[in-house]
RNA sequence: GUCCCCUUCGUCUAGUGGUUAGGACACCGGGUUUUCAUCCCGGCAACGGGGGUUCAAUUCCCCCAGGGGAUGCCA
């Protein structure tokens, strides 16, 4: 049987780094196979549930390029897949268990007992009163079911056999058995709100979507038993079951905002690009290909194998990321890398939106200057500020090279100044070499001649290659600043003699 | 408390009953370079501990420790 896989968030909150794996997986599973990758909303939590999240869901992966083959916005033969959906079909098997004898009606009021954060709750949890108690299991099913039909408010719990035991394999993980009297007894299949839990929905809808096999994190497999329970229960076939390992943050604690971004949206927006995501998401905890680290989307999809699954959790490395992403920016061509860096130029207001034909050209010209210095797309704006506006002034100090003084520093200008007065700013080649002459002919280095005047153009110390930079500017501007630095040196010639070194 | 899972450089990982235990990021050093960055070269650094099994265990088994997860009318 074809290969049915699915990814089953639940609209209640924005798509993080561990669900963007856990979908990565299923669709790279999916692909391998040749088989299918289904979206399915898990929306049965009303409390939490929120419409934008719903749009962040599928904002997220038409950035990452994920597609499903069936799902609620495609379509296809298994639907609707939106749970809310089809709460008719959750409650019908639901009272199909009760009458099977396998789950009964529980007419306990709420206990909110684990809601509260009362620290003596912790004596009362530790004293061995863990889970439901069972109250209500022994009602007789036809004085419950009177009861029910007398408005009676209730849920629908699943008898958890008092005995015995329940396994299953897990493709990674191998054999795992329970004793059943440590599954969690007897849990809720229908809330009391006729709301289905996630437990109910899920196997059911598993089931009806023809699922093959499960992808999910380490964090249920505690739940699996009483899924194999559900399975059983209703005489049908269980999916292969397969948990992932969790990702962890640099603490080794479950990776959450406190260990920085973890919404896929913020990696967005500070400009990582989705191939460097995926490429390193789908390598945090599985391995592809011996000595190699870059991978496509299309290559991922065609080496990937369950098997190469780690079972041990992973940290996130931020830092690795930030290689990823440098590697896929570098591998831009300046009209892409234009396109992508366009948007944070645009809201620092040095490009207007839509750029004009001018500001296009610009554009292609810059993405050589930056692209070897990105490790994320919001870097650019700052590095070529001082293109757009007028550097603030640095203190002397930064305009004096190595062992020099202020006084070298000022002659250093002057000589620029002269050479750039008879130089062409556009052909940068001619002008490096003009500087190259003269740097020889007052037996300096070039570095020495041109950290002053970089310092003067750009305000900084660090900035992208000077005479590409200048083929870009005014030349107004440029003498300008170079006066204004000259002037300022002027000042503080004095201050500059026994600088640094 | 109870249950479940996990354990190779700091991190992500490869790997085998006999290997100089490999790669990548990070870090350190060097080179290229107009700064920074890129790029290139080199270095540092790991099989959690204790028992077995075996001629031989990082590799197989058991125990321990450590870590993580679960224990909801949330998913």
């Amino acid at each position: 049987m074809k290969a049915r896989v699915r990814y089953a968030p639940s609209p209640t909150g924005l798509q993080h780094i561990g669900s963007v794996r856990t979908a990565l997986f299923n669709y790279l599973f999916a692909r391998s196979q040749g088989g299918s990758f289904i979206l399915r909303l898990e929306d049965t939590d009303r409390a939490r549930y929120s419409e934008a999240y719903v749009k962040n869901l599928y904002d997220t992966f038409k950035w990452l390029g994920f597609y499903w083959d069936e799902g609620p916005d495609t379509g296809g033969p298994k639907a609707p897949y939106i749970q809310s959906e089809r709460f008719d079909i959750y409650r019908k098997h639901a009272e199909q268990l009760v009458q099977m004898g396998k789950a009964y009606y529980c007419f306990c009021s709420d206990d909110k007992k684990f809601k509260d954060n009362e620290p003596e709750n912790e004596e009362i949890e530790t004293a061995g009163g863990y889970g439901y108690t069972r109250t209500c299991r022994s009602i007789d099913p036809i004085e419950a079911r009177k009861r029910v039909q007398l408005g009676q408010a209730h849920v629908i719990r699943l008898k958890i056999p008092l005995e015995g035991s329940t396994s299953f394999d897990d493709v990674l993980l191998g054999r795992i058995e329970w004793k059943n009297t440590d599954i969690n007894p007897d849990p809720v299949l229908l809330k009391s709100d006729g709301y289905p839990t996630y437990h109910l929905a899920n196997v059911v809808d598993d089931h009806l979507m023809d699922i093959t096999h499960v992808m999910r994190a380490q964090e249920w497999i505690s739940s699996a038993p009483l899924h194999i329970i559900m399975y059983e229960a209703f005489g049908w076939k269980a999916p292969v079951l397969c948990h992932l390992p969790m990702v962890l943050g640099e603490d080794g604690h479950k990776l959450s905002k406190r260990h920085g971004a973890t919404a896929v949206d913020e990696f967005r927006k500070k400009g990582y690009l989705p191939a460097a995501l995926i490429n390193y998401v789908a390598m945090l905890g599985c391995s592809y290909e011996e000595g190699r680290d870059l991978f496509s989307l299309p290559e991922l999809e065609k080496l990937f194998l369950m098997e190469k699954i780690n079972k041990a959790p992973a940290i996130f490395d931020y830092v690795k990321l930030e290689w990823f992403n440098g590697q896929y920016i570098r591998m831009l061509t300046d009209a892409e890398l234009a396109s992508l860096v366009l948007p944070y130029l645009a809201e620092a207001s040095y490009i207007s939106q839509p750029p004009t034909q001018k500001e296009n050209e610009l554009l292609l010209k810059l993405a050589p200057l930056i692209r070897d210095r990105l490790r994320f797309l919001s870097e650019a704006p700052k590095m070529l500020k001082f293109l757009f506006e007028e550097p603030e002034l640095p203190e002397a100090v930064e305009f004096i090279p190595k062992k020099k003084d202020a006084l070298f520093a000022y002659g250093m200008l002057e000589q620029a100044l002269q050479l750039l007065g008879q130089a062409d700013l556009h052909d940068h080649d001619a002008c490096e070499a003009a500087f190259r002459a003269e740097a020889e002919k007052l037996g300096c280095k070039l570095g020495d001649l041109l950290m002053p005047l970089r310092v003067a153009l750009t305000g900084t110390k660090v900035s992208p290659p000077l005479f590409h930079s200048m083929a870009l500017m005014d030349r107004q501007i440029i003498e300008k600043r170079i006066g204004a630095a000259m002037e300022h040196l002027k000042n503080l010639e004095h201050v500059g003699r026994a600088k640094d070194e």
